[in-house]
DNA sequence: TCTCCTCGAGATCT
DNA sequence: CTCGAGGAGA
């Protein structure tokens, strides 16, 4: 087999990691500030991180970078960021290997992301001689597939009216916007039934390989002690909701039984899994059916 | 009528 | 890059 090897100077395009389309509820929102719009011209002014994990924030990694040329007028005018304010802050080098650090192999969700990676790995191969492959997903793209009736797609327009935090066109500000944009999006997608998010629907494996992640169970939680089935197309990767019922207590079935307690129902109701669970519970059964609207409540 | 294409216009990030 | 219009072909 051959192996990749990473050349910076021989690179004739961008590598990058693969564009997601999902809803997760564990990556890192990403937003930089530059000097214009080119990687290679223009430089890094700021960049922020925000690690989420299951769906709430709960670390921040930002920082000012020091510049060696002054910033363009028209630049600090748009973010407010002066050259006063980047003579004290840390190196690039230093900034970017922190940053680095910090996102580690988390997917990273950014508004027009690409613009961001595009930053990211030009630096990180300039300073590093390393490629940066995590894999991502476009707040963007996400918007202008879930919220087709509006034609500008700008984060401050998304934001004024969704009624999302104020960007500011600085890095943590924006970073926040954006999570709550995402949050917005896939909120939105379920409410409208709307299947904008495509992964992988094919099962990676048997529910029995699916172990739980974590030691400790809520026995008050729904799902804890409960017989559960999938059912039909979902929004969010199948093995990912599987796994998140097995993380709560659930234990999990290939097919509907006199044992089962909740069915899950995705998009096609008309599922094999379905009909015998209405046939049970007219036989009086007890059969909790859930949209996934449902199912991500609970799992909130 | 329906599907698949190509082409051009406009959008988004600082 | 995405998306719509309009043409080619079934």
């Amino acid at each position: 087999m051959e192996i990749a090897i990473y050349n910076p100077i021989e690179r004739e395009q961008p590598c990058y990691g693969n564009p997601l389309c999902e809803i997760l509820f564990d990556y890192c929102v990403v937003d930089i500030e530059t000097t214009g719009f080119s990687p290679e011209d223009d430089i890094l002014l700021e960049i922020t991180a925000l690690r989420v994990r299951n769906n709430q924030i709960c670390d921040t990694f930002s920082s000012l970078i020091k510049t060696a040329a002054p910033i363009p007028k028209h630049i600090q005018k748009l973010t407010g960021i002066t050259d006063d304010m980047v003579a004290l802050a840390p190196s690039l080098e230093e900034v970017l290997k922190n940053f680095l650090a910090f996102v580690g192999d988390d997917v990273i969700i950014g508004h027009n992301v690409t613009f961001d990676l595009r930053f990211i790995t030009e630096n990180t191969a300039k300073l590093f001689n390393e490629p940066f492959l995590n894999d991502y997903m476009d707040t963007l793209t996400l918007s202008r597939k879930v919220f087709r009736e509006y034609s500008c797609h700008k984060l401050g327009y998304l934001a004024e009216v969704l009624g999302l935090p104020v960007p500011a066109h600085r890095a943590e500000a924006d970073c926040q916007t954006t999570k709550a944009l995402y949050d917005c999006i896939w909120h939105t997608a379920l409410d409208r039934n709307i299947s904008v998010f495509y992964p992988d629907q094919r099962f990676a494996g048997k529910p029995a390989d699916i172990l739980p992640t974590v030691t400790e169970f809520d026995e008050n939680h729904p799902f804890y002690g409960k017989v559960c089935v999938i059912t039909g197309k979902l929004s969010i990767n199948r093995v990912s909701a599987l796994q998140l019922i097995v993380n709560r207590g659930g234990i999990l079935a290939n097919s509907v039984t006199r044992k089962t307690n909740i069915l899950v129902v995705g998009c096609d109701s008309a599922t094999s899994k379905y009909k015998k669970a209405q046939e049970l519970i007219a036989l009086g059964q007890s059969i909790e059916l859930l949209t996934e609207k449902d199912f991500i409540a609970l799992i909130e």
